[in-house]
DNA sequence: AATGCAGGCCTTGCATGCAAGACTGATCGA
DNA sequence: TCGATCAGTCTTGCATGCAAGGCCTGCATT
C-alpha cells in the first residue's frame, strides 16, 4: 500500500538524511520523483497520519519534531504495546528464535563496522521485528510507527548513543524468549525501554530562542504575553 | 486533523449505517459534502491508512470487510494493547474512576432504551475511553482505531450479541481498576475479549454465491476449481 | 540607524480536466 | 437460443491550473 514515495520519505528520514524539522516542498519532492505534486501531497499526508511529518498551513510541509511530552508518550505507548505483546505472545518455536538471533548477529556487524545509520535503524527495528515474526500485522504496523517515532524522538537529542548497552539489553530479551520465558522478556523490555529513555538529552534547540535565551539567562515565557521587560539578573 | 468528512464518513460506518462492502463513489460523496473529488480522495485515503475502507484499483472504493484472519489479528493486536496498557499503567485516581462509571451508566442507558447503535459504539468506546483516560494520545489513537476495526468485524458477522454479559465484563474491569488492581483489569481485559471473540458468529456473506449455494444446499467449494456439477443431494 | 510598509515570491489548498481500466448491456452472428 | 463482441458508461488515477495566505526583502521615512 504505501508508494515508493513515502517509503523514500520515511527511509530517508529515520536514516537521518532528512533531519527533524527540515522543510519539505512538495513542489520540489515531484520534480525529484518525477511525478505531479498530487502524488507527493498523498504520501506526504499518509506521512502525516503517522506523526511523521506536519504540515503548518500555508507554510509548508516539515519533518516532525516530537516535543518532550510526545516523546514520554510515545515510550510509555511503546511500554504498553510491547509488553502487552510479550505477555500475550505464544513461545517463540525455533526458527523464530533463529531468526531473533540472525538480527542479533546484524547488529553486532553494524557495531563492528560502526555503521551509525544502520545501527540506528537495526536497534530500533529489533523490536518491531519481534512482533513481525508473530506474524500479527496489525501489532506489526503499530510497532513500525512506534519505532519510526521513536527514532525522530532520538535525533531530535543529543542521545547518549549506548549502542552497545542497548545490543546487550537485546541480547537478554532473546534470550529470554528462546528459554521460552515469555514474562521474563516483556519485563525486560520495558526495563529497557526505560533505560533507553532515560538516556536521551534534551531536546535539541527546542526553538530558535533557545541559545538567545539561554545566553541572556531568561526564563521561558510561562505563557503567551510575559514579560518581555523582565528586569535582567545581572 | 481528521477533517469533516473523515470524520462523517468514519461515524457512518461504524454506526452501521454504511454497511461493510458499501461502495462509496467520489463524485457522489463529493457532490453530497459540497467539495470536490479532491478533499474526498484525501479522507478516502486516510481511511484507507485505518483500514475502514479499501480501493480497488479503477473499481471503487469499499467499506472495509475484515476477513477471519485478520478478524483474528484484531483480537490478538487488542489483547495485546489493552493488556499491555493496564500491566504497565498507574492505578486510577478517582475521577478516573468516576468517569468510567458514568460510562457504565451509559451503557445501561442504552441497553435500558434498546439503542442499538449507540450500544455498539459504547461497547467498543468503552476501551478507547480507558486508555483515554490516561492521557497517552498515541495509545488512544491505536485503541480507537482497534475499536473501529472490531465494530466493522462485528457487523460483517452475527454477532450473538450478548451485550449484557459484555456490560457485566466491563463493570467487573471497572472494578479492578476502581480497586487499584491493574493485574486483575487486565487479565480480566483478555479474557473479555476472548468472550467476544468467541461470541462471533461466521462470516455473513463470505462471497455472492453463499446465499445462492445455502438455498440449493450445496457444501462449499473445496477449492478454486471444484465441481460445478456436483450431484444435488436431493 | 532603526522602523514601518509595500511589493513580490514562496508556499499550500482545492477544483477541474483528461485519460484509461473495468463492467454492462445491446447487437450481431451462428 | 446461446455466445461473443463492441460501444457506452461508470469508476478511479493523476496532472495541472488558479487562488489565497504567509514571509522576506528592499525602500522610504523618521
Amino acid at each position: 500500500m504505501p508508494d515508493g514515495i513515502e517509503r523514500s520519505l520515511l527511509a530517508a528520514i529515520v536514516e537521518g538524511r532528512l533531519a527533524p524539522g527540515a522543510q519539505l516542498s512538495e513542489a520540489q519532492l515531484a520534480e525529484a520523483f518525477g511525478v505531479s505534486r498530487t502524488l507527493v501531497r498523498e504520501a506526504l499526508a499518509r506521512l502525516q497520519a503517522r506523526h511523521v511529518v506536519a504540515v503548518r498551513p500555508r507554510r509548508g510541509w516539515f519533518v516532525a519534531r516530537p516535543d518532550s511530552d510526545e516523546a514520554a508518550q510515545v515510550f510509555a505507548a511503546r511500554r504498553a504495546v510491547e509488553h502487552g505483546f510479550l505477555a500475550t505472545a505464544r513461545p517463540f518455536d525455533a526458527e523464530q528464535v533463529a531468526r531473533l538471533e540472525a538480527h542479533l548477529a546484524e547488529e553486532r556487524d553494524a557495531i563492528a563496522q560502526g555503521d551509525k545509520p544502520r545501527l540506528t535503524y537495526l536497534m530500533g527495528d529489533f523490536h518491531a521485528r519481534i512482533v513481525a515474526l508473530s506474524g500479527n500485522e496489525p501489532l506489526t504496523e503499530i510497532m513500525r510507527n512506534l519505532t519510526a517515532r521513536t527514532i525522530l524522538i532520538s535525533l531530535c537529542r543529543q542521545s547518549s548513543d549506548d549502542a552497545l548497552a542497548s545490543h546487550r539489553d537485546h541480547v537478554r530479551i532473546v534470550g529470554a524468549i528462546a528459554s521460552g520465558d515469555m514474562a521474563l522478556a516483556a519485563r525486560l523490555s520495558v526495563e529497557h525501554l526505560d533505560a533507553v529513555e532515560a538516556g536521551l538529552g534534551r531536546d535539541t534547540a527546542p526553538d530558535p530562542l533557545a541559545a538567545l535565551r539561554d545566553t541572556l539567562r531568561l526564563d521561558p515565557a510561562p505563557d503567551g504575553a510575559a514579560s518581555p521587560l523582565a528586569p535582567s539578573p545581572h
